[in-house]
DNA sequence: CGTTCAATTGAATAATCTCAATAGCCGTGG
DNA sequence: CCACGGCTATTGAGATTATTCAATTGAACG
């Protein structure tokens, strides 16, 4: 990738500076890997912000049977535990779900680049925000049938994916299980096999060896009632 | 109510001082009245927020097929459209559900005391990183079978009008009708209706005359595995 | 080759929806 | 006072959607 996917996401919100872009970049030196399937969070180590890199995550909170509901997903130059420090869902974790490249921010750092760049102060509550539209479009898709709901989270990676460069014309690498989008959708994974499978033979995606192909996006966007005015990719509108 | 439901939810934040009671009381002082079923955000009034005063309303969008879902439920002291201004979630509406008391705010006027007041400023940040709690909180209960999904809202709503007294030990008026409660639990009228008298049925609540009640708040909670720590009450925590 | 995890399939059960239809309440107009 | 319309709550029945349990298949790995 020709820059941060970190960078590039703070730019959605407007322009920052160039002492801006150097002031980011100098946090994410130095990176730790993650493996799959590990919480991000590590112990002991104060109150920290993570930034990942690369990989795919997700934000996440486990009910008592045990099952896990994922509350959104994490991608490259997305920032985890911002939002969530002390009092604030003790019960949100975030998860990788593949491998991950991890920077450890203390929370500390990233107030005072805030309190000092009016830029970066900007694009975190432009983040914010854009998190707040994201959940409560999940909301709304959860009363969609199953199919449909399917349709717009694949529609929302397609498009986040293409803001950072990782995703085609067609569609992008998605190297995570069937069950795990079903932990996204709300259903069992049995059923996200069968609604995997209903929308590959009508030819609306196609997915396999870990990639998905949207033959139609248009026709996928308008299944899934998708409009990607909730992600706020126009920053903060005119 | 003995103040302002405003200033109560916002000191949930922390502290206020004198002069910044003062400024946001300043900002109450006219009331307009809206009717039940209606949008709140009036046409062609230029950029504005909206603080409830009294009534109960929601934020929801609107499904292709008609259907309403409702996002969030809007208590008297709470905020409309400060997080939704420009490119941010256009097919995000706030509606009425009774007869409210309803206080223009231009925008600007805001953030202006915003930029004036460090624990204004910090209230809006603690409003705003509460919304996203809660919207990550109903996603989880998503996934939830309808009768605990119900309990579920029922428990917050008890706790949140406690926190602005309007709820005592045992119960609180809630005067909207079964068909609202299903558009924010995403299920059909028939079958709230159904979900309803099950709890009835099994005595954790009673709903009648528009009012609520629950014999057993502890039982009812551990049913709908209720943790009130995503509401923040605790403000920012320690 | 055995192990493991993901994907898939079948079958029975449960949850939820849609379509009707009925009943109760309340306010309006006569 | 009473009939009417409109809205909410309720009920029944059949169709869909989704779940669970169980078993099978397939690919990856050592």
């Amino acid at each position: 990738m020709f820059e941060d996917p970190f960078l590039r996401k703070f730019e959605f919100a407007g322009n920052l500076s160039e002492d801006e872009r150097t002031a980011l970049q100098l946090l994410t030196l130095t990176r730790r890997p993650v493996p799959a399937r590990r919480d991000i969070a590590e112990s002991e180590t104060g109150d920290r912000v993570y930034l990942v890199m690369s990989g795919f995550a997700c934000r996440y909170k486990t009910l008592s049977g045990g099952n896990r509901r994922i509350v959104s997903f994490v991608l490259p130059g997305d920032l985890c535990y911002m939002h969530d420090s002390g009092a604030f869902a003790r019960d949100l974790r975030v998860g990788t779900l593949t491998q991950c490249s991890v920077v450890d921010i203390p929370r500390a750092r990233l107030e005072e680049l805030i309190g000092l760049h009016p830029g970066i102060s900007r694009a975190i509550w432009w983040v914010t925000l854009r998190e707040l539209s994201r959940a409560r479009e999940w909301i709304v898709n959860d009363t969609r049938p199953a199919d449909r709901r399917l349709a717009h989270i694949l529609c929302e990676l397609f498009v986040c994916l293409r803001g950072i460069g990782m995703a085609d014309e067609h569609g992008f690498d998605l190297p995570v299980s069937q069950t795990d989008l079903a932990d996204a959708l709300g259903i069992s994974a049995v059923h996200i096999n069968r609604v995997v499978q209903a929308l590959r033979t009508r030819g609306r995606i196609s997915w396999s060896n870990d990639r998905v192909t949207i033959p139609d996006v248009q026709g996928l966007k308008a299944f899934a009632e998708f409009d990607p005015a909730y992600l706020c990719l126009d920053g903060f509108g005119p």
